[in-house]
DNA sequence: CTGGGGAGGGGGCCC
DNA sequence: CGGGCCCCCTCCCCA
């Protein structure tokens, strides 16, 4: 019996310590681990503390900046507020029609101030010259500062053509820096004076033989791009623009389509010796590279001189607090850029700009009043976000398979895109997905895509003032003048012109409401006789009239209101 | 006169 | 480029 107790004593023993072994050896794992742990959580503390300095430094940096151009802009406003105010360059958001005057189909070509590193680089650019196409890529190697490139810091432009032999003239990154060169100027006026900043460069890219490149203060020039600001607005239509050279985009079917090119991308420049003139901007043939680029912007010689420093805010809050929207003639064509287009890019930083609604003439009124007040608004252009975020992906041209990968494939799926496009009321703030990440596999898409975030409608109809971002929409509208109905209610022979309206309306004879109020549970064949009815529940009014403040849940209402009770048409 | 529902017109946008 | 959906606007009608 004592010795059956002694050997379970013993084993008890063995298995006490056999348990101390393994708990010190689990001990042991785990310090282990958690070291392990340690040091990488250590090593991922101090990776993104390094990566916090860098930022911090960078947010320095470009307070600096800003802080600098911001006295240097004070400094110029004064010396321009003791200038006379002839200097006011006219010549801006200037189209031309093709074949007026020195202009000929062959003169194209783009224009970007260097230094200014928003141009969506390394895109083939087709020009239309008639006997053949020359197409090239741009590549614009720049240095990541821009103002470490000094005053006479130039962009080096690559250029490759890819038809057509290297014309001299091709290739031409002007330099006007030398103190002393008159800088470039739009009138005689200013030519005359002596402007304190002459650096402007100008990157000829056009593969147009023809094409030749100039400073701005050819007053030549000057003659031809005034006649042009005047010849209005309607000149810049121009059917053979649809052409959308290397995108594949066809060209519009028929003369009713109109191109509704933006003047504000276009610039006329004229070779001081061969009197070619250049006609830079928005054919449709590059708008993929230029639409969306601040240098292509129609620019002042201040703003322009400022441009090729990279002062793109600058640009951009001068355009916006100068005036410039309200300008009659070139300017109109502007508000439909700025207001429907480039500005609201910048809401998508602040949404509360916006309304709900996103019908036209509300945007309009919405955008511009944001515009107005907002002198900074374009701050935040996509170009600039784009070119922070990924200055390589901006040097890949739209062929470029590379291209596709600008936009995060982690939004390229329907939920995103369902969110971006919204639900309901909130989907009238389309516009904040301004710079969405939309993903397309071909660039002909992005293209047109991108003319939502721009505002670029270039299909103007012939006989109405509307203009559209996509063809169809202009063939579409097209039924409003022609009066086409080709879909017909079998059951009531009623004519719709879309087949939507007709799917719509044959809910009348159904009975189908697909749309129910939670509320009270009443039930509607349209989404908006649904939202009109909320306002019922939510005892909504926002319509008040302005004469005796009576509040109307419907605008048809205040208006029915104004015009029985204030005459008020 | 006002509120509110029914329904068509039409633009924006994406597939 | 057509189809389709969403949305807003507007008119009509009726209570």
């Amino acid at each position: 019996m004592a010795t059956c107790n002694s050997n379970v004593m013993i084993f008890h023993t063995q298995i006490a310590s056999i348990m101390e072994v393994l708990a010190n050896a689990a001990v042991a794992e785990i310090c282990k681990l958690v070291d392990d742990d340690y040091a990488v959580f250590r090593l991922e503390i101090t990776q993104s503390q390094k990566e916090n300095r860098a930022l911090r430094r960078k947010l320095q940096l470009i307070e600096l900046k800003v802080t600098r151009e911001r006295a240097e802009r004070t400094t110029r406003e004064r010396v321009l507020a003791s200038r006379p105010s002839s200097v006011k360059i006219p010549d801006r958001y200037r189209g031309i029609t093709r074949g007026e005057g020195h202009l000929t189909e062959g003169h194209r070509s783009f224009v970007k101030p260097a230094g200014h590193r928003t141009w969506r680089d390394d895109q083939p650019i087709t020009i239309d010259e008639g006997s053949g196409t020359s197409t090239q890529r741009v590549i614009v190697i720049e240095s990541a500062d821009a103002e470490e490139a000094g005053p006479g810091g130039s962009s080096l432009v690559k250029q490759e053509r890819t038809e057509g032999e290297e014309d001299p003239r091709h290739s031409i990154d002007i330099q006007i820096g030398a103190v002393g060169v008159a800088p470039p100027v739009a009138t005689e006026d200013f030519a005359s004076a002596p402007h304190p900043r002459a650096q402007c460069s100008i990157t000829e890219v056009s593969g147009t033989p023809n094409a030749v490149l100039k400073s701005e203060k050819d007053t030549e020039t000057l003659t031809v791009t005034q006649r042009f600001l005047h010849t209005g607005l309607n000149q810049m239509s121009d059917p053979e623009r649809l052409e959308l050279g290397p995108l594949g985009c066809p060209s519009a079917p028929g003369s009713d389509y109109l191109l509704y090119g933006n003047p504000s991308l276009r610039t006329v420049h004229s070779h001081g010796d061969s009197g070619d003139v250049l006609e830079t901007g928005n054919d449709s043939s590059c708008s993929y590279t230029t639409e969306m680029d601040p240098g292509n912007m129609p620019l002042d010689l201040e703003t322009q001189t400022d441009l090729s420093r990279g002062d793109w805010n600058r640009y951009s809050s001068s355009v916006y607090s100068e005036g410039c929207l309200d300008k009659k003639g070139e300017v109109i064509v502007i508000d439909e850029r700025t207001v429907k287009g480039e500005a609201p890019l910048t809401w998508n930083v602040d949404e509360t700009h916006l309304g709900v609604g996103h019908s036209q003439g509300r945007d309009f009124l919405d955008y511009r009043e944001s515009l107005e007040t907002n002198p900074n608004v374009a701050s935040h252009s996509p170009l600039h976000t784009l070119r922070d975020l990924d200055t390589v992906s901006m040097l890949m041209g739209p062929s470029d398979s590379q291209s596709r990968d600008f936009f995060d494939p982690v939004l390229n799926s329907k939920d995103q895109r369902a969110k971006a496009r919204g639900g309901g009321a909130t989907s009238g703030n389309s516009k904040e997905k301004r710079f969405c990440n939309e993903g397309f596999n071909c660039p002909q898409k992005v293209e047109i895509h991108q003319r939502v975030h721009i505002g670029v409608k270039p299909f103007s109809c012939t006989q109405c003032h509307m203009h559209f971002a996509e063809a169809g929409n202009l063939k579409r509208h097209q039924r409003v003048h022609t009066g086409e109905k080709p879909f017909s209610c079998v059951q009531c022979h009623m004519h719709f012109a879309r087949t939507g309206d007709l799917k719509r309306h044959q809910r009348v004879h159904t009975g189908e409401k697909p749309f129910s109020c939670t509320q009270c549970h009443m039930r509607f064949a349209q989404a908006g006789n649904l939202k009109m009815h909320l306002k019922v529940h939510t005892g909504e009014r926002p319509f008040a009239c302005p004469h005796c403040g009576k509040r109307f849940s419907e605008r048809r209402c205040l208006r029915i209101h104004q015009q029985k009770k204030h005459s008020i048409l």
